[in-house]
Order: structure tokens, then C-alpha cells, then sequence
DNA sequence: GTCATCCATACCCCCGCGGTATCGGTCGGT
DNA sequence: ACCGACCGATACCGCGGGGGTATGGATGAC
């Protein structure tokens, strides 16, 4: 028994990751310099990888670098698989912590979000026999996936459709329509019910910009934000307007106004944890989310 | 902005499946054999992993070698990020094969299962316009998650609750009740239902045994079985019987009878794919399957 | 006590990764 | 049209580290 040819692999680690960096800025020169290594060593790596493959990754001139079709699949499995490596070792890692002093299970909610699900949750688990500690990392929207995937964290709150569950068991918890957080006294407050049209043509409401995966903000008029407190009272100063679930409302300040966007999608609230998870601790959380 | 640490990766594929394979065997002479290196360079491979990690993976004493709590988690996420590597590198060939002659998609179903579902399927998608080339692998029960998830298939048909879809995308297509497939003339099938305790304790009709995920088979009284074709013709002649969902009836041979089993759980045949996903040719696939 | 077993250590060799220097090709400026 | 800047590929070198053999040391069987 166990016959396979265990020997033969292609892709190292390091190559996968000189190939991502390459991928990414589409330069040979200012990927090395992100590597922290030199150009020729990575323009070799990068040959290697090919000829290993068998498979042209990339097509370069001496002026440019571009992607092929077999490339753009390297650069998205190879990011998973690599996300997969981080995140066994970060869970080997806190599993060693654990057998310490025990941080339990660390559960990652986007910052403002889901308040109220959130604090019956926590309350509702505290009182389970036997409960594990839960650590709330509180983190910026979309944020809480790269957390779960990276190994970071153990389980997480996402929102359909914003977050990419691909690759993560997920159960749902709740679905619920979404409300326009406007300045008090706008005109648009005194609407029933908006369109997501009427809130992209208001010059005075530019939608807020927030960070990207790379933490660089897209360009745009509206104000940069990093979190949700500060842009509540960027909202209230009259300076933007944002989209939230309607469960929002509950804690809003003085000085804003919500009113229902009749056309937004619902956003569904859900419970993720990766897959792969022998822990006992995130399937008694699931298990009394679920119950809520 | 790209300002993030980019060196500092402490865990090598070399190293990982190393550690695989002495956390398998749990004897480091076993697993150098089976690495095809020699023992020495196995132990300080095993204990530079630790102490880069800083975690004792195992706690070898001179005669036994026995997984610790952290180890334990290494093995079962390394797996994934191992089998997540191998995807990545089967799917970058395949990407590279699809640009010249267009293999299209695989599809990986369990032999002799689904065989209706299957047809009605791939007649429909057929039909479709701009369909890919379909290739139906057929393969051992269980072994389509393998596929799938080292990157030789791109989508399959799988059966809850036995195959474990933690981390493929699904979809539901349908659920059904199982039969027993008995020898005709068999005191057994002048029933009108059967419970599976009924069918334990049949002394001349032993359950079959398949396959291990290693092509190892369990010990036990019944026959060794590798395809659904040389299973029948067992149950036929009498040597043992096999619980299948009820859609195969439309497919037995002579010589075999079914009788419902009311108590066997209901069957679950979904169509499931790998996250990140970004293949038009699946999501048509399975959109057409959600319309049957 | 002796031997077999099994993991760790010591020591050696050599492959290959990363470095510097340089080439060759392409585009932009004047 | 020529020159220079830019950028990836190639050539060559030094050294770290992976893998090999030989051996040590601890443990359990008899």
C-alpha cells in the first residue's frame, strides 16, 4: 500500500510566491523589490516554474508583461493554495497557544455591523455549558473573509451578497432589506422610500470610499473612511451617505436619518467558518447562532 | 501601498509533505522509505519545521511516535493547503491544454450512480449554445471530491450525507429514498420494506467492501469490489447485497431485485464545484443541471 | 545482559538560490 | 535617426542548505 508516486512535485512555495508577485505588478523589477530580492534570480525562478509546468505563464516583451490564460489561473489558484499554507500554519500556531493559556475561539465581525445579532449571539453563547472564550475581532468590511481564509480567525458574520463565501461553509442567520443613512434634514429624508438611483446623483452625498484589500482607497469624490463611527459622523456633518442593513438603525446616532431603499438587494446575514474544521468550539457557536 | 512583510514564510511544500508523511506513518523510517530519501534528513527537516514554528508537532520517544494537538491541526490543514497546491498545478495544465485543443470540462461522477441524472444532464447541456465539451470521469464512490479538489476535475456529482463537501460550492439537485439490491429468489426481497438492521445480520450476504482512499481494502467477510458492473453481478450470484439511492433500479440487470429500506437515510445528489470557480463552462453546467 | 529497533547527531558533498555585471531589445525624446 | 533610459535575460560566482553515510544513544524485548 501507499504506492503513489510521492516524490514528483512541480511548484515550490517561494516560486509560488515570486510567480504572485510578479502577477501583481506585471513587472519583473519592482516585484524582486518587493520580494527583496534581485531581478535576475526572479526572471530565473519564474523561467523554471515554466518549464517545470510546461506552460507559458506569462508573455513578456522587453517592454511589458502581460498575463496568459493558463497564468491568470496560476495567479487565483495560486493564491488560494498559498492562503491555505498561511493558514495552516496560523492555526497550528494558535492550536499551540492553546494548549496554554486558551484564546479560545476568535470570531471576526465587520466593525458596526450586525450589532444586535451580534450581542445576542455572544450573550446567548455565554451561557452554554462548557463555552469556549470568544475574542470579537472587529475588522473593516470585507475584511473578515482574508481573516477566515488566512487563519486568523476561526469563524466569522459576513453579509451576502458583499462577501465572497466561496470556499467557506457558511449557515444563514437573517435576511433583511437595507436603509440609506442620510444627514438629518437632507431633502431626500423626507421620502418614504428611495432608489439606489436617486442616492448616485446627489453631488452634495458622495458615496463614501474605504480601503481596499491592498489598503489603498480607489479615487473618487467622496470622503476616505476607515470606520464606521467616523463615517456616521461624516454622514451627520452632511459630507456623504451610505447603504447599511436595516438592523442598522438601532444604533444610530443624533443627526442622521435612515430611510428604506425600496430597490437594494437584501443583504443576508450569515454565520462562516472554514472548511476543514474539527473544532469543537466553532460547531457549538454555529449551533447556537442558528437557534437565535 | 504593497507595503506588506513579502519574506518571512516559515512553512516549505518540501517540509510539509515531509511532515505529512511521518505524521501518516508515525515512524520516521517508514516515511524516508516512502519520500524516497534516508532517515537522517527527515528527522532535521521534521525538527527545523518545529522549531521555525516554534510548536512541537510530535513527541517522539525512541520506540513511538505520536502526534501532538498542534501537529494534529498540521496534518489536517496541511493536507488542504497540499491538496490545494496540486489543484492549482492541475488546473494551470489544464488551462494550458484547454488554449490548444479544448478539453473542456471534466465532469466526475461515481460509477454507476446518477446514471438517469446524468444522462438528462448531459443531453440538456448539449443543447445548450456555445456548450463546452464535456468529459465524464468515472470514478470509485468517494473518490470524485478527491478530483475535484486536486484540480483534476472541474465539477462532479456527489451524494449526501456520504461524501464530505466541506469546501466545494453546491448545489441541490435532488434527494431520494435507497433500496437494497438483493438476489432474486432471495427470502429478503418478499418483503415489501426492509430496515437496515435486516440487512446486518444477512450471514450469506456479507456487505462488500470497497476501496480505502489508499486502494486498500478493510478486512471483513464480504467480497472486494472495484466497479458497480462486477458489484451487480455479485449481488446476482448471491455472494452480497448493496444499499443504493432508488434512481438505479431504472439500471439493474437480471438477476437482482429491489426492495426500499425505509429507514436508510434519504440521499442528497448535489453538483459541486471548487471555490474560485471563474470558469464560464461550470457555471453554465451548473445552471443547466438546476434546471432539470 | 544483550540485541534489535529507532530517532538524533556528526560530517561530507554538491546542487541551486541569490548576488553582481552585462547584454540585447524596445520605446521615447530631440 | 540617433542616443539614452528602461527592462528582462544571460553569465558567472559564492555559499547555504538539502541529502547522503556512519554512528551515537535511548528504550524495550527476550
Amino acid at each position: 500500500m501507499t504506492a503513489r508516486a510521492e516524490l514528483r512535485w512541480v511548484v515550490d512555495t517561494r516560486e509560488l510566491r515570486y510567480f504572485v508577485a510578479v502577477a501583481e505588478e506585471l513587472h519583473f523589477g519592482r516585484a524582486a523589490q518587493r520580494l527583496g530580492i534581485a531581478q535576475p534570480p526572479l526572471s530565473r525562478a519564474i523561467s523554471r516554474l515554466e518549464r517545470r509546468l510546461g506552460v507559458a505563464l506569462l508573455t513578456r516583451t522587453s517592454r511589458s508583461v502581460v498575463l496568459t490564460a493558463p497564468g491568470a489561473v496560476l495567479l487565483e489558484e495560486g493564491r488560494a493554495a498559498l492562503d491555505a499554507l498561511d493558514a495552516a500554519e496560523n492555526r497550528v500556531r494558535r492550536a499551540a497557544l492553546a494548549a496554554d493559556g486558551e484564546p479560545g475561539v476568535v470570531l471576526a465581525v465587520k466593525a458596526g455591523a450586525s450589532g444586535e445579532l451580534l450581542a445576542k449571539l455572544l450573550s446567548a453563547h455565554a451561557v452554554e455549558p462548557g463555552a469556549a472564550r470568544i475574542e470579537v475581532e472587529l475588522c473593516g468590511p470585507g475584511q473578515q473573509t482574508r481573516l477566515l481564509r488566512s487563519g486568523r480567525a476561526d469563524v466569522a458574520l459576513l453579509h451576502l451578497p458583499f462577501d465572497d463565501v466561496a470556499g467557506l461553509d457558511t449557515e444563514e442567520l437573517l435576511t433583511e432589506g437595507q436603509v440609506a443613512v442620510l444627514p438629518a434634514g437632507h431633502p431626500l429624508t423626507t421620502r418614504r422610500g428611495l432608489r439606489l438611483a436617486d442616492l448616485d446623483g446627489v453631488p452634495d452625498l458622495p458615496h463614501p470610499r474605504w480601503p481596499g484589500p491592498d489598503g489603498g482607497y480607489p479615487d473618487g469624490p467622496g470622503p476616505e473612511v476607515h470606520d464606521s463611527a467616523q463615517l456616521l459622523q461624516l454622514v451627520s456633518l452632511g459630507r456623504t451617505l451610505v447603504v447599511v442593513p436595516e438592523s442598522v438603525r438601532a444604533q444610530l446616532p443624533e443627526g442622521v436619518v435612515a430611510v428604506p431603499v425600496v430597490d437594494a438587494q437584501p443583504v443576508t446575514t450569515v454565520i462562516a467558518w472554514p472548511p476543514h474544521s474539527r473544532s469543537l468550539a466553532v460547531a457549538q457557536l454555529v449551533e447556537t447562532a442558528l437557534r437565535l
